[in-house]
This record gives structure tokens, C-alpha cells and sequence, in this order.
DNA sequence: GTGAAAGCGCTAACAA
DNA sequence: TTGTTAGCGCTTTCAC
């Protein structure tokens, strides 16, 4: 049957209409193998003409390999994931990967997340990049082997995936060692809880250690996901004597000031407030105190890995980098008051 | 060849180990046909066991449809596309309909753009979220008529192709009134060029409008990309006599106020400032003057229509269905100063 | 209720 | 340089 709109039009209409066979048609299509010039113009132009989309499925199908990769992401209302998701994106463009993308909400269970998962491999992707903390080392090993997998944004175990990840635990220890530098020796650190965020349990973490170490009186809170949460708790530490909140992320870092606003405390006067992450747009005008998180960095060191895994085949030690960013030095915190 | 690792075991390998044939296989995997309870279970275990993960491609090829929906997404470094990015996902998750993405990056030429249109058209998907100005109607139409698409957060003139969108005309005029409500009569306002954002000029032109027709003066300033862009223009503008600079976008504001802070101009006190988006985490601390869009009721609205247009063949009348935000008043716009 | 057989659109030897 | 011929892994009539 042959042409009636672009996407109907199969190769076989390409050949016939250029008056070759399917295989020459293929070498023209592809720029490989010998063929003449002037068919290969022919063919070209004819398919041109007709409007012909190849079907990448059957293609990748009868070559028995794909050209793209496969990226797995959080939630990309989350800024840290949205600029993550938008520099490998970039980095990816630039060298030349194809990415398709699937996402899972933050909130859901492992259960869509291994969905995601199998969508992806259904698929049979070239390599997996999986920037989301839902799907664990178990899910992800099976595959390692026929295809390489690349976590970026958070530290990897598992022996065969390869991991390119911001150092959360330097992070953790800049912005206490900075809190302590500032004077203070009450502090309480509110993060999401273990099984809410890894990441800001490993900032979280640091932060108290660091802090411990130099002789500061910690008060963990461990909260739930949305940001708002643990805040009037953190406040409540603070009425018992805690001079700052260090807060394991910057949404978490907003809630914490809104709420200092509304109960007229004092930001950095009564009270010094930090954050992590340092990609709201505005937060320099907010003054917000931070960590500027290296997505950039991690997002190209990713997709280099994925690049060259996908070229050199298996090494035989798996990838793993991981990279700190930056103070971020602003007016949320302050010598403590009074 | 059987399995060596799970991506190499074939629906052949299940159907053998179960002792079946290929077709029964497909009927107990899919759920579909008549087949004894007993049969199916044992096929499920076996699948199970082996790890079998089915290629979706040749799965697709076969049966000559597709059911995922292809989403295609501007640069999401944009707080605007980031939530729209992740609003559209949410409700398609919600909605069970399966989401691939490819992006182009905001500066990307038109060949960019359309090699991210061929890569999704390729996979053959069973419709298309189009949420990227960079794509045109002439590119598009020649598709309509295959496959359903949906414009997202841009109106689209084109007759076969369908839009929801935000109304972006409202959002300037509401703007536009509430700064003359407090009073203002000579305006500059900020926007990108016509060859830079289609959005930003909508609102800046419905903001000239309605300054205009109500008598007051207006200074239009065509900016770059770079929100930092023209931002010097304005000021000019403003101690040329202008009382308020109204921008298109929040990221133009934000560059804005950080200006007037650097020359010492009092925000609100002698320069009123809006924007526009309302997205931006943090906003509310920072007292944005802006219009929320309304980036979920687009999203639900989109991926309905593809649902719908999915489900239901191929409506008479294109969907076009727009929607208005709200306005945000904040603190950095005030009456005019002196 | 199950199997055999014919493709889906394309690639890749191998011949010619 | 080009055509012929097998498939890739799966779905889907149509018989049995």
C-alpha cells in the first residue's frame, strides 16, 4: 500500500519510487556502504519528496542496537532536578547522544519507578543515566551488564554502575564549618528523613558531625517531604536556645525564613538560617546562604562517562567522581544575636 | 540463542521453558484471548523467573501502533517549563498514558528543533505535546493528520493542530491595570524582541495596550535573551521619568530589582517593578509583583485533550482552550514615587 | 484453548 | 554498484 500520508511512507515506497531496491535505498539513507552519486541523489530527493520519516523501531529492531540513551528523572519541578535534567540535556546535544526521557513523580513508590525502568530497557536503550534516588542498586545491577548504566547526582555501590555524584558529605561540612566559623554552638539541623531524602540525610549528616566535633550542641529534625514540614519544629528549637537553623536544602532554607518572617524573628539578627543547593533564581537578592551544587559539572562529567562507556565498551573499574561546589556566602546567616 | 542476561531473553525463550508456543506466550503476557488460567500462571512465573523484559520496538512494529505519547520540551533551566515539564508528566502518569521526552535547547536553531521532531516522529508515537515556541505550524501540520498534536502553553493557528494555552494577553493587562491603579503614567516596559520570545511580546504588547489606552506614557524596550539584557535601557528609561518598569518575564524582573539595588533606587519607593510567571520559588519572600500562570490547569488541559483525541478519533473542530492566571501582588511595586 | 504462519519496516550479509 | 534473502522480536489472524 503505498503513500497516502508521511508517516505511511516506508522505505519500500522510497525504493520503488526511485525505481531501486530496498538495500540500495538503505545505503542511500544511511551514507554507507558503495553506492553511486547519482543514486544516492536520486533516492535522497525521492525520499524528500515523499515526506519520509524512517521507523527508528524497526531500524534499531533489524540492526539489533539502539542509538539512544535512556535517562530516568526525579520530579523536575524540583529545581536541583530541572537544572540537572537541563544541563544533560545540554551536554548531551553537544556530544552528539540522543537522550529520551522518562520521569517518575518524587513521591511514588518503587513500584512505578521500576515501570520506568522497564519502559526504558523495553525500549533497549544504548545506556541508562539514572538521575532519581527511587530505583536502588538491586533493580539497576541486573542490567548493568548489557548495558552500561551511569547514576548521576548521588554515590553508587553497586559494583558494575558507574556514578558520577556531588559530594554531599564536603557540602555538608562547608556550610557547618562556616555556621561554627560565624560563632555559633547551638544549632539545629532540619533535613527530610532518611527515607524521604537520601541526599539531604548525607548533607544532614555531615553538618553534624562537623558541628559535634567542634563542640556545638546539635538538634537534628527529621521531616517529611514537603518543605513547610519540621519548620515550626526548628523554631521551636530555637526558642529553646538554638541561634541557627541549618536547613538540608534551599526550598527547605525558604520555608524555615517565611516562617521566621511571620513570627517576627529576626534573620541573621536572632537568627541564622542556611540552605543547600544554590539554583533559585532570586536567591542572590534573597541573600540566601548556601552551597551552590555543581550541576553542570556532574551533568557533562555524566554523559562524558555514558559517552565513553558507550564507545570503549566495558572497563573494567566502574566510574565514579564525584564533585563539590561552592559557598555561597549571604545574609540569612550572621553572627548569632544577642 | 537463549538468555544469557535478562535484556537477551526473548519472548521465544519464555514461551519454550514454559512449554508453549510463541502466540499463547504473547496471550498470557498481554492478558489478552482465551487461555486457561493455569497456562497463563505458568507462563507469568516463567517470565518472571527469567528476568524477561519485552522489546517494546519489535512489540510496537508488530502490532503497528504505539502507546506512548511524544512530549517535546523547551530547555526546562526555565522555572516556566520546568513546572510545565512536571506538571504534564503528573497528569499523564495520572492518567496512565506514557510519556517520552525530547528537548531542544532554548537557543537551538529551527534544524534542531526539527530533528527533535523527527527523532519523536520516528518512534512513531501515538500523538505529540508540542511545548517549545521553536516549532512551527508549517513543520507540524504535515503530521496532524497521522498522529493528534497538541500545542502546550501557546496558541496555534494552525487547523489540524491543537492548542492550549495560556492567555497571555489577560495576564499583561492585568498587569498593565494594576499598575496604573496605583497610579503610574509613565511606564517603561521590558521584553524580549519579537525574535526572542513570542510569550514575552504577547504580554508586552497587551501591557502597551492597556497603558496606552489609558492615557499613559509607554517606553518599549525589545531586549535579548539574557534577562540582564536591556536592563540598563530601563533605567535609563527611568531616570528619564519613568515611574514603573513593567517586564515580561520574572527573571527580567529579578535582573531588574538587582539593578536598582546596585544604583541605589528605592524598590518600591521611587521604581515600582513587575514581572511575570510567578513561579519562582521564593518569590513571595522577595514581595514579586507578577501573574501566576497557570501552568497545571495547561498541563491537565493538554494531556486530556491528547487523551481524549486518542481515544476518540479525530474531532471536527481543533481544541483550543485558554487560560488566564492570577495576579500576585507583591511588594515591589507601590504608587510612584515623589 | 492453543499453535502455525504471515508479516510490521528495516538492516546486513551475501550474491550477482 | 546493486539486488536477494534472511531475519530482528513480536502480534495477530486463522485453523486446529
Amino acid at each position: 500500500m503505498s503513500a497516502d500520508s508521511p508517516l505511511n511512507v516506508t522505505i519500500n515506497d522510497v525504493a520503488s519510487a526511485a525505481g531501486v531496491s530496498r538495500a540500495t535505498a538503505t545505503r542511500a539513507l544511511k551514507g554507507e556502504g558503495r553506492i553511486a552519486d547519482e543514486t544516492r541523489k536520486r533516492i535522497l530527493e525521492t525520499a524528500e519528496r515523499l515526506g519520509y520519516v524512517p521507523n527508528t523501531n524497526a531500524a534499531e529492531l533489524a540492526a539489533g542496537r539502539t542509538g539512544t540513551v535512556g535517562l530516568m528523572l526525579r520530579d523536575a519541578s524540583n529545581p536541583a532536578y530541572g537544572r540537572l535534567f537541563s544541563s544533560l540535556q545540554d551536554e548531551a546535544h553537544r556530544r552528539g547522544l540522543d537522550l529520551v526521557t522518562v520521569t517518575v513523580g518524587a513521591d511514588q513508590q518503587g513500584a512505578k519507578q521500576v515501570d520506568a525502568l522497564r519502559r526504558l530497557l523495553g525500549m533497549r536503550v544504548a545506556g541508562l543515566i539514572v538521575a532519581t534516588g527511587g530505583v536502588n542498586t538491586d533493580q539497576l545491577e541486573p542490567f548493568a551488564e548489557q548495558v552500561p548504566i551511569v547514576r548521576a547526582g548521588r554515590m553508587e555501590t553497586g559494583g558494575r554502575i558507574h556514578a558520577v555524584y556531588y559530594d554531599e558529605q564536603t557540602h555538608g561540612r562547608m556550610l557547618a564549618a562556616h555556621v561554627l566559623e560565624l560563632g555559633h554552638r547551638r544549632v539545629a539541623v532540619l533535613a527530610g528523613g532518611a527515607d524521604v531524602s537520601f541526599t539531604e540525610q548525607l548533607r544532614a549528616t555531615a553538618m553534624r558531625g562537623t558541628l559535634a566535633d567542634a563542640g556545638a550542641e546539635v538538634t537534628m529534625i527529621a521531616a517529611g517531604a514537603p518543605p513547610e514540614d519540621g519548620v515550626s519544629d526548628a523554631l521551636e528549637a530555637v526558642r529553646a536556645g538554638a541561634t541557627a537553623v541549618m536547613c538540608a536544602s534551599d526550598p527547605r532554607q525558604l520555608a524555615v525564613l517565611r516562617a521566621a518572617r511571620d513570627a517576627g524573628i529576626a534573620v541573621p539578627g536572632s537568627l541564622s538560617v542556611t540552605g543547600c543547593d544554590g539554583l533559585l533564581p532570586g536567591g542572590d537578592l534573597l541573600g540566601l546562604t548556601t552551597v551552590r551544587i555543581p550541576v553542570e559539572q556532574v551533568a557533562a562529567a555524566a554523559v562524558e562517562a555514558m559517552q565513553s562507556l558507550l564507545a570503549g565498551g566495558a572497563e573494567s573499574q566502574p566510574v565514579r567522581r564525584g564533585f563539590a561546589g561552592e559557598l555561597v556566602t549571604g545574609s540569612t546567616a550572621g553572627p548569632p544575636g544577642r
